[in-house]
DNA sequence: TGTTTAGGCAACCATTCGGTTGCATTCGAG
DNA sequence: CTCGAATGCAACCGAATGGTTGCCTAAACA
């Protein structure tokens, strides 16, 4: 893992390498790819730092179900840890959600372009030669 | 200007009912939580359905295996199908990335007004009282 | 009509996932 | 020093995943 960068604490995630790679966005969704995560996610968006236990609350499962899910989270860089005494706080950490932020609006825009592509052909083809479909 | 459209046939996704939910969310990304049906959408974010086969050449996986794929992410909503002749054609389908793209932006912007909030503090509370910390 | 070509269905497999329970450890407060 | 709160670690489980192979159906086309 080399350099985790910036990172505060135990924010030990898969090395990004920078740039807003593609596949490299599939763990971050799948981090985010369960309800519970993303309620935990959700919760400690309010920027404060929680333990264990307190985020164990809401959530209707065991305190090492929640630590799990926790570990998922950090390993996706979406949490970081410190140990405070005998607790350990998580934090929500916000570089790896920009990140698939980017993923997202990428894909879309490919999209609306592809759409005004579309739409321009539509608009144009009015009476012109055959026009060869792309078909194959 | 993403008029997103009723779109094709087999749209089946799981019936969302418009409001921007939470955990309506995560089956979403957990479509996308994989490296090869990121790929899969990034192809089909281009505008143009294209049939398994044609899906499966890149991909270095059975066909089969796409098309399971390709299930999950019809599923999720994010990909419809046609049938067409002897062949299916799946189409990229914009909406449920829409609804994504706003969940993410939502929980940025809660974590963007809490380091406002956590700022103004840090910058009033000079030499005024104690100031209770908000510990728990 | 016979042969490709594109898919669908089902069974099978190893791995990962979401959760639990039980027990050992550590730090804080008395 | 002792007890309780907050965790960590490990083993165990059933269900879901990601993939494969085999076999069968339905169009296209000569």
């Amino acid at each position: 893992m080399s350099r985790p960068e910036p990172a505060s604490g135990t924010g030990r995630a898969a090395g990004r390498s920078g740039k807003g790679a593609p596949a490299d966005a599939a763990p971050i969704f799948a981090a985010l790819g369960d309800a519970t995560r993303l309620q935990i996610v959700a919760r400690l968006s309010d920027g404060e730092p929680r333990s264990i236990t307190r985020l164990t609350d809401g959530l209707g499962l065991t305190r090492q179900g929640v630590t799990k899910h926790l570990r998922v989270l950090q390993d996706a860089g979406l949490v970081s840890s410190i140990r405070i005494g005998r607790e350990s706080r998580f934090a929500f950490a916000p570089e790896p959600l920009a990140q698939a932020r980017s993923y997202l609006e990428q894909v879309s825009l490919q999209w609306d372009e592809a759409l005004g592509r579309l739409q321009h052909f539509v608009e144009t083809r009015q009476a012109r030669k055959p026009a060869r479909q792309t078909r194959r």
